[in-house]
DNA sequence: TCGGGTCAAGCTGTATACAGGTTGGAGGGT
DNA sequence: ACCCTCCAACCTGTATACAGCTTGACCCGA
């Protein structure tokens, strides 16, 4: 019996690259040479190249002839505009939602606050991201709009390493304020609110974009030091 | 000197297909194959499988091993998200205009305006495909956000295939739609209103669904006369 | 010592060969 | 006449070989 990541070669190594990125396992500017990636899981470039394009088509990822795929970084501008976009996709998903959210859902979300109420503070990067991916696919899985929910998890992807290199800087902060998302999505899961949910989400998008502005500000200055 | 087409050979057949599929010149189910398109485009497979799986990325097709390449129609209610979040989206457009938007842009819609006014009522098919090109290349590319612009142009060929087929069904009535969709747009764009640009798709955005499911409904009837 | 030209190593882009999967039709049994 | 089985043709998925491009290091000359 095949295991369950795997979904065909490209897409199950399209998976696995876009994590790295997004953990920041693969840092921005990081070179992919596709005879590694193939190595590493078995197979010919073929696959490799296919999950290589998709992530490029992304814009995750950016391949030069003779140089090899590098993880591109998006200047600032571009990280503006997607947080810009996404803080108003979330606000869609509560103007596009029809009815009362599915009970099973609150359980998840209540059954994922549990255990990250568990783990001592802060947990590690990696249980750090399992978590939010996990409440990301819960919250995802319950936007009707099949477009929107394709768009909503995109742009999670898209802004996750940016969102992610924050945990470096303040773990206990960013953990705390995980924790408090989950928390009050669990709370309007319950009242079956999914514009509660919608708009909650809005906020806590755009709090997270300028603590990631403000991160580059720092990052701008940092420079300096070079003289 | 290269052909401005010759943007790298997946690419360009790219575009060709997409443009192929939007005008209907590939019909809903219609099996395209890789060596067939490889011959035609003087390539190998492999070019024509990129531009393919990124058209199934997009939606436009889906593939299946050991058949070929299918041109998909989307369920009605595939189709009716889309155009449900594509009039969301005209509104973002609006939501996230900054500025008014640059007199150059009006001067192009009004020049597009004299060439639709003064052709033959109505036009062929192909004619009409590409005035209605022009208008959404000259409007996505006053789109500031980057992202939204991505999304825009996406949303535009993912529907028009739907919106094309309505052209088949009432070629006047289409080609009347779409001169007062330029003509107001012209007037708009003359004022420097952006947001005014944006509202005004919105409604032309929604009347095309209208009319498209209206087609849909129609079709749904079709099978009786079968029996 | 520095600057520029040259080249080879290594990477992606493309073409081709082979493996695996699907399908429609031929053929035989009922 | 019908249906089930089997198979051959064909198509996509994968692997491999070759061509073109980029880059950094080396070498030579000023």
């Amino acid at each position: 019996m095949k295991d369950v990541a795997d979904i065909t070669g490209a897409a199950a190594i399209f998976r696995v690259v876009r994590e790295r990125i997004c953990t920041l396992e693969l840092p921005f500017g990081a070179v992919l040479r596709e005879v590694e990636l193939a190595k590493e899981f078995g197979v010919s470039r073929t696959p490799v190249r296919q999950a290589l394009h998709q992530l490029a088509a992304f814009g995750l990822v950016e391949t030069r002839n003779g140089v090899g795929t590098l993880v591109t970084a998006g200047d600032p501008e571009t990280l503006a505009d997607i947080y810009q976009l996404r803080i108003k996709l979330a606000g869609l998903i509560g103007a596009l939602a029809t009815g009362p959210c599915p009970p099973v859902a609150a359980g998840m979300m209540r059954a994922l606050h549990d255990r990250i109420t568990a783990v001592p503070v802060p947990p590690g990067p990696r249980a750090f991201w399992q978590f939010n991916e996990e409440r990301h696919e819960i919250v995802n899985a319950l936007i009707e709009n099949r477009e929107l929910r394709g768009l909503h998890d995109l742009y999670y992807f898209k802004v996750a390493p940016f969102w992610f290199a924050l945990y470096a800087e303040a773990p206990e902060r960013e953990f705390t304020l995980l924790e408090r998302e989950v928390r009050e999505t669990v709370f309007w899961l319950e009242q079956g609110d999914m514009r509660a949910v919608a708009n909650m989400q809005e906020n806590h998008t755009a709090m997270a974009a300028r603590r990631v502005e403000a991160g580059f500000a720092i990052a701008e200055d940092e420079p300096e030091i070079a003289h």
